[in-house]
RNA sequence: AGGCGCGUAGCUCAGUUGGUUAGAGCGCUACCUUGACACGGUAGAGGUCAGGAGUUCGAGUCUCCUCGUGCCUACCA
């Protein structure tokens, strides 16, 4: 039967019982580990018992100083992807690896109110009742995304929840939430204030299905196969003559205001101060001279519409062109486009192009691959639309002389005079990246004409025309005092309040001027772990943001705050792309999403964690395979019968009346020095191994440190140390009891000290086995609250070495049982000829004899011929058995062998004797090559030797 | 059009500043139902590191070119 060994939340260290204690349960694990059966039931633990919850330190307290992580708001519209999965898995091993170094670690969750995306979804719903977002109105429909939120917002929270994310939930927010709305106005007031928000007419990106602006970074651009028309103009007064002017866009024609050249273009100069007639509107349009005009392409005249393209604006503007739109909000034909009014844009190109040719003035059309804008949240067509739109400076400063929004931003990843980056990226690269974008960056179009969001605290006035912008929604215009003031219907951009979330989620703004003991606490967060997707419309915004209004908030000793204090992160790890199977990004459209739950359930919380940790590299991209999901399903078995048989052994101990001190459990292994080899050396191997583990999380080596932790419990300690162990697991009458305590007690504080290791990779796994080893009575509510082995940097213990040469000595004999056939049970003597001093054979004989299968070792001077040898540097050995090798096999073997000796050998003789080579190469290269030359030389006599037996 | 990245075993991927014999998992072959585990054990096979040139005593690693491939940025009508 399986028992549960949920720990009691009253533990206290006096009623930690022993292993032993009589009325213990028994350790009955099922044979084979299966993760349904504990994973719910610690999800749950650990957010029902807060474990995760950290209070702010009380300021002064000298606390350490706390690791910080915000999460990337998840949308509230979203399900866990397998992006979210692997991001999420990252940052947990660093947040859980980082609370057992003991720093306080706080990781704060929340979700983001996702403007444009929870509209859609809510009005598509709509739609499937037979209403409208505009039948509702304003505020029901608010209300109603409201509600919508309620119900389906936190999916993805509770998909956070199954997978064991360390969050603190204590601290979780919504981005609309009062509080950080209040603080969303508040910048919004202050930067008005400062002059670095205006209004203005502009060219934005408009989606005609979302009818709103969206930013530049929202538009998705995609190459297709289009078409270059040409189109003559008239010359008025100029009979006969014609401007031909190339456009991929001949609908927009309808609103032409001038038609542009080079002013250095021969072609056209002729034409300068001359004016055009436009075709079928037959409105009277200058020539313009421009140098923006590329003269190399199309016919080297380019038709200027203002209202429909950022360029032809910018002409527009240069020449006071006056702008007309010919499209309304939903991408249809409107009155100034005359006969064409009504008529949806593509189908209005369609007449247009079927009239020019009518009347001779469609010049040409050609095949031309241009990029078109797609909404990247609704795939439709964008279309530059000139509207008056909120922007915020990013490159104007709020003072003579003082920074910039974007300025600050570069300095806060530029090295300062201590040769100190305030901020960094790993991967380095994306640093670069960041600051063409930031040096380049245009203002930020912040309004959109949605209804779910932040709403602009700005007010119209009726009267007198003016803007009011204020912290209390005010009841008379701030200019003229008139009461005719109604609120402007924008809503700011999501990434404005997501922008701020460094700032807001520690309680900014301080209300006296001081910084928040939040912000004292955890300003500036230590990392941030994201995606590249994001780089610009939040990593970027984050750092302008957040050093913008942190540059105001003093340091709690009142000073100015440096600038390595106003950066909202100090570090932040760009994670790669999970893609599917066959490399390709995966994508509701191509139907290749792979759902994390249904992998979860199918392997297991840890195996899908460890795929996605064991292929984290930093920079390189993930392709999701199923197969190592289920190598890694095998660790987790493989872990949980090592356990079982750690377990059987702790019974049968005390059934032999030998019990183990549980808080010597959480001791670092270690060994006397008279130890048996295998215990002096797990217990060098656990110290190294740690240490190793601990400097590939330091720097983001998510896969090393997976495969390192691995290859030590798997390898060293399944393989090697487990299977020794069974020899010193004597429990008989006869045997030294304190031999086998001592055996037993380190064999309890290595895997004690694997499991901890192991954890943040599989803390479901984990946290059940170490329950179970503490016979539920554990020293911690959880082993994520325990400390992380640290082990030393640089061990060269001789127990190492001598342990190496012992497997290699097993290896040899195994490879050559099979090489001789002998049968798997049988036991057969071996003979040895030492070409070392000190090998560890004779004291480790019955570790020889049982993994190696081995019944007696002689050792001699020199083995007798005929028989097959395994050469090493250190020992030849032999198996002393009658039956007849595979000769053909042997030979097969030893001539490949040869080869690859000779080919060795040759390059090392070649480098021995070139001196530039011994000149200029490390003394200590030479010396290793020198030691490889000579046993190569010896290999090589043996293995020819060996051959020649063999005839 | 610019910029970045990748190409290593049948498959999926490691390989930190150039340094002796290029690694792992899966798959494959052979043997083993040994009292933790067949989601296992043991031993194997398998690579001219895409191709070419160069720098160097020494190149999977640095430089250039070619081929293949992926991504990002961009206001060429």
């Amino acid at each position: 039967m399986v028992k549960s060994y949920m720990p009691q939340p009253s533990n206290t260290a006096a009623e930690t019982a022993t292993l032993t204690e009589k009325n213990a349960p028994p350790r009955e694990l099922p044979k084979a580990y299966d993760p349904a059966a504990i994973e719910d039931r610690w999800a749950q633990y650990w957010v029902r018992e807060r474990l995760f919850d950290v209070a702010t330190p009380a300021p002064g307290s000298g606390a350490a100083p706390a690791f910080t992580v915000l999460l990337p708001p998840p949308n509230v519209t979203g399900n866990l992807h397998m992006g979210h999965m692997f991001e999420h898995t990252e940052t947990d091993i660093l947040v859980r690896w980082r609370r057992m170094l003991g720093q306080p670690t706080v990781w704060v969750p929340g979700t983001d109110h996702a403007g444009i995306t929870t509209q859609m979804l809510v009005e598509r719903q709509l739609t499937g009742e037979g209403s409208s977002r505009q039948q509702l109105g304003r505020e029901a429909f608010v209300k109603r995304v409201w509600q919508w939120r309620e119900h389906y917002g936190g999916a993805i929270l509770s998909s956070m929840k199954r997978i064991g994310d360390t969050v603190d939930w204590s601290r979780e927010y919504f981005t609309m939430d009062e509080n950080l709305s209040h603080a969303v106005r508040e910048a919004f007031v202050r930067l008005y204030e400062q002059g670095l928000i205006y209004r203005g007419a502009y060219i934005v990106n408009w989606c005609p299905r979302c009818q709103t602006a969206i930013s530049d970074l929202e538009v998705a651009h995609e190459e297709q196969q289009g078409k270059l028309w040409e189109i003559r103009y008239t010359v008025i007064d100029s009979p006969g003559e014609f401007v031909t002017v190339a456009t991929t866009r001949p609908e927009t024609m309808l609103g032409d205001t001038a038609v542009a050249v080079h002013p250095h273009d021969e072609r056209y100069k002729h034409l300068h101060g001359k004016r055009l007639r436009l075709p079928l509107i037959g409105r009277d349009i200058p020539v313009v001279l421009d140098e923006w005009v590329k003269m190399d392409f199309g016919t080297g005249a380019v038709k200027v519409t203002p209202a429909h393209d950022p360029n032809d604006f910018a002409i527009g503007q240069r020449h006071h062109l006056p702008a007309i739109s010919v499209m309304d909000e939903t991408a249809h034909m409107n009155a100034e486009a005359g006969p064409y009014q009504g008529l949806d844009r593509y189908e209005a190109r369609k007449r247009i192009l079927h009239d020019l040719e009518a009347q001779g003035l469609l010049a040409a059309t050609r095949d031309h691959v241009n990029a078109i804008g797609k909404c990247a949240r609704c795939n439709t067509v964008v279309e530059p639309r000139l509207s008056t739109q909120w922007f915020v400076a990013v490159n104007k400063p709020a003072r003579e002389g003082g920074p910039t929004m974007a300025s600050l931003a570069i300095a806060a990843v530029t090295v300062d005079a201590h040769g100190h980056k305030p901020l960094r990226f790993t991967p380095e690269n994306n640093e670069k990246i960041y600051l063409d974008w930031m040096t380049n960056i245009y203002d930020w179009c912040i309004s959109r004409q949605l209804w779910w969001g932040h709403r602009i605290p700005a007010w119209h006035c009726a009267a007198c025309q003016q803007i009011t912008v204020a912290r209390q929604d005010p009841t008379a215009c701030a200019h003229c005092g008139s009461k005719d003031i109604t609120q402007e219907t924008d809503v700011l951009d999501t990434w404005f309040s997501s922008g701020l979330l460094p700032v807001t989620v520690f309680g900014w703004p301080p209300a006296d001027g001081k910084p928040t003991p939040d912000l004292t606490a955890f300003y500036p967060t230590s990392l941030l772990v994201t995606g590249f997707d994001i780089l610009f419309f939040w990593v970027a915004r984050m750092i302008m943001l957040g050093c913008w209004f942190m540059q105001d908030v003093p340091m709690p000793d009142g000073t100015p705050r440096p600038i390595d204090e106003i950066v909202p992160f100090r570090e932040v790890y760009i994670h790669a792309l999970v893609r599917d199977a066959d490399r390709q990004k995966m994508s509701k459209t191509k139907g290749n999403v792979i759902d994390p739950v249904e992998i979860v359930n199918r392997y297991g919380t840890d195996a899908v964690r460890f795929t996605l940790a064991s292929m984290a590299s930093p920079g390189t991209d993930i392709a999701f395979n199923e197969a190592r999901t289920e190598g890694y399903r095998a660790f987790a078995n493989k872990i949980w019968n090592a356990a079982r048989f750690i377990f059987m052994n702790v019974d049968r101990a005390r059934e032999a009346g030998i019990e183990i001190d549980p808080t010597a459990l959480g001791e670092p292994p270690t060994a006397a020095d008279d130890a048996p080899l295998e215990m002096r050396w797990i217990a060098a191997r656990t110290n190294s191994v740690a240490a190793e583990i601990n400097a590939a999380l330091g720097e983001y080596r998510f896969h090393e440190a997976a495969n390192l932790v691995y290859q030590f419990f798997w390898g060293d300690f399944c393989d090697w140390y487990l299977e020794i162990s069974k020899l010193r697991l004597d429990f008989s009458d006869a045997a030294d009891k304190s031999t086998t305590k001592a055996a037993l007690t380190l064999l309890l504080q290595t895997f004690e000290s694997a499991l901890r290791l192991l954890s943040p990779f599989m803390p479901f796994l984990t946290e059940e086995l170490w329950h179970v080893l503490y016979n539920g009575n554990p020293p911690a509510k959880s082993i994520a609250l325990t400390r992380y082995p640290q082990g030393s940097a640089h061990s060269d213990d001789p127990a190492e070495s001598a342990f190496a040469l012992l497997q290699e000595l097993i290896v040899s004999v195994r490879a050559l049982r099979k090489d001789l056939g002998v049968e798997e049970k049988a036991a057969v003597p071996v003979r040895i000829k030492p070409l070392a001093p000190r090998l560890p054979f004779a004291q480790n004989l019955e570790i020889i004899q049982r993994l190696a299968r081995v019944s007696a070792i002689e050792t001699l001077d020199s083995l007798p011929d005929g028989m097959p040898v395994r050469a090493t540097p250190q020992f030849d050995v032999q198996v002393v058995y009658e039956k007849k090798v595979d000769t053909i096999a042997e030979r097969e073997r030893l001539t490949k062998e040869l080869a690859r000796y000779e080919k060795e050998q040759a390059n090392a003789s070649r480098q021995l004797s070139n001196e530039s080579f011994l000149g200029k190469a490390p003394a200590a290269v030479v010396e290793g090559l020198r030691r490889r030359a000579a046993e190569l030389e010896m290999l090589l006599d043996k293995t020819r030797k060996a051959l020649e037996d063999l005839k």
